[in-house]
Parts: structure tokens; C-alpha cells; sequence
DNA sequence: TCCATATTTCACCGATAGATGAATTATATG
DNA sequence: CATATAATTCATCTATCGGTGAAATATGGA
């Protein structure tokens, strides 16, 4: 990942509202919400919310799709990943004791359902 | 970790410079860099570089203290574990497979050196 | 076709971020 | 004490961000 892509999806994510509204997609996983929805549940106006899902997807975090009158938007989960790889980078040049609590999120979340090799 | 500070740290990162910056001392290591050593590596002039210390600082991402005529920076890897976590967090509500390539970036910089129990 | 619903787009305004030159503080050395 | 170096603070200016009301676009149903 690129300095300046990873600049954007930090910034977009940079804000309250956005982070919110990325967690909760994340949280409901590849299927996606409604925008209506999104915004029903975390009380931000249509518009707002609009303006915001639109930086998201630009910072490439999450996608949309058109399915009747309704739009849904899903957490783009290898942007994601690319992002938090990106910023784990060379984090163990002396401090190997940074790594070993995220092993035991991911592996708390993950390994369960789908062990790495 | 709370959404604010979460905000506050991504906000932080969210910067061409200060993302250098917090780069370069992640790969420093817990030992760290005088902030003229910093400016001069990536080319930043003295205050701008001081600003953005500041604001990295203020998120709690970096930590700072004073030998003889130099202040040395260090990054603050137990709040970069903080916040990497709290990104990952739910994370596999529907995707375990988003995890995987964290566990495998983690491993390989970090397992080798102190495994996770 | 007409209307209701879902979502976006637009124009505007106030607030905040970011860079800079100049001045200031702190430390070491002669 | 005088001077040079390291780093910060301050004042200022410009650019961008973020939210809002109003209007526009798109879809489905009567």
C-alpha cells in the first residue's frame, strides 16, 4: 500500500461519524446494509450520511451496490486488511511485544471459524 | 479504547508527514530518534516537524524526553496495539478470512522472535 | 401517470487544519 | 558570560473540512 492511500483511508476514518458507520459495516459483514439503515440506526441525517459513505468508498473502504430503491453499503474487508497490514509494518524492529496482543485478537476472532495453515 | 481516542490517533496518522514520522519511529524502535535526526531524515523543517511531534504526541502515539540538548521521540507501541486492536475488533462478524493476512504479517515479523503462547 | 420512498447533489457558511517566518526557551561549550 | 545549537512557541494567512436546507434523481407501487 501506498503512503498517500494509506493517508485517506486513515483520514476518512478520521472522524466520529465516518468511524462509526465503517464499524457497524464491519460488523455486519459482507452483506451489507442499507444506507437508510445505517442511518436509522446511528441517528445521522440522510444527506450527512451520504456525504460521508461517499469519502469511505472513495478512500476505497467500502463498496456499494444498487438492489431496488435501496443502496447497500458493505466494509471493503481487503482494504481493510491492506490498512492495518500496512501500519503493522516493521512494527517489530525492537519490540516484538507490540505484535502478540493483536495475534490474540485476530486469533480470538478468526482462528476459531478458519486456522491459518 | 473509546471512539474518540480512536479518532483522535487515526486523525493523528491521517497526515503525510506525521504518518512518516510515526513510521520512522516505529522502525527506530523503543530507543527512538532526536526530533533533529527526524527532520533530517525526512526532510521536514524544525517546526512544522515540532507541530506535528505535538500533535502525535497529544493522540498518545508517541512519547517524548529530554537528553542533554536533545528530545528524543519514541513511538508508543502499546497505544499502536491499542488502536490496531480496536480496529480489528468484530472484525469477523461475517469475513474470518479478513484476519488471516494480519495473523500472517504479525507471525512472520514477530512470532519467530516471542512466541505466542 | 402520479405519488411516496430512498438517496444523492448542490450551494453556502462557519470552524478548523496546516505551513511559515520570527521570536523564544533550554542546553552545552569556550 | 557570550555564543552556538536544539527545539518549541507564537501570530498569521490560506485552504480545506463538515454540516445543513433545499432541490434533484432514481425506483417501486397504486
Amino acid at each position: 500500500m501506498e503512503l498517500n492511500l494509506a493517508v485517506s483511508s486513515l483520514g476518512a476514518l478520521a472522524h466520529e461519524g465516518r468511524l462509526s458507520v465503517f464499524r457497524l459495516l464491519v460488523q455486519a459483514g459482507p452483506s451489507g446494509l442499507p444506507a437508510g439503515e445505517v442511518a436509522r440506526r446511528l441517528d445521522i441525517r440522510p444527506n450527512t450520511l451520504s456525504a460521508s459513505l461517499n469519502i469511505l468508498n472513495h478512500a476505497g473502504l467500502v463498496t456499494s451496490r444498487r438492489d431496488g430503491r435501496w443502496i447497500i453499503y458493505a466494509a471493503n474487508f481487503g482494504a481493510m486488511s491492506d490498512l492495518l497490514t500496512f501500519l503493522m509494518e516493521d512494527c517489530c524492529g525492537g519490540a516484538p511485544e507490540v505484535c502478540a496482543p493483536l495475534i490474540a485478537v485476530a486469533s480470538a476472532c478468526c482462528l476459531a471459524a478458519d486456522p491459518v495453515s
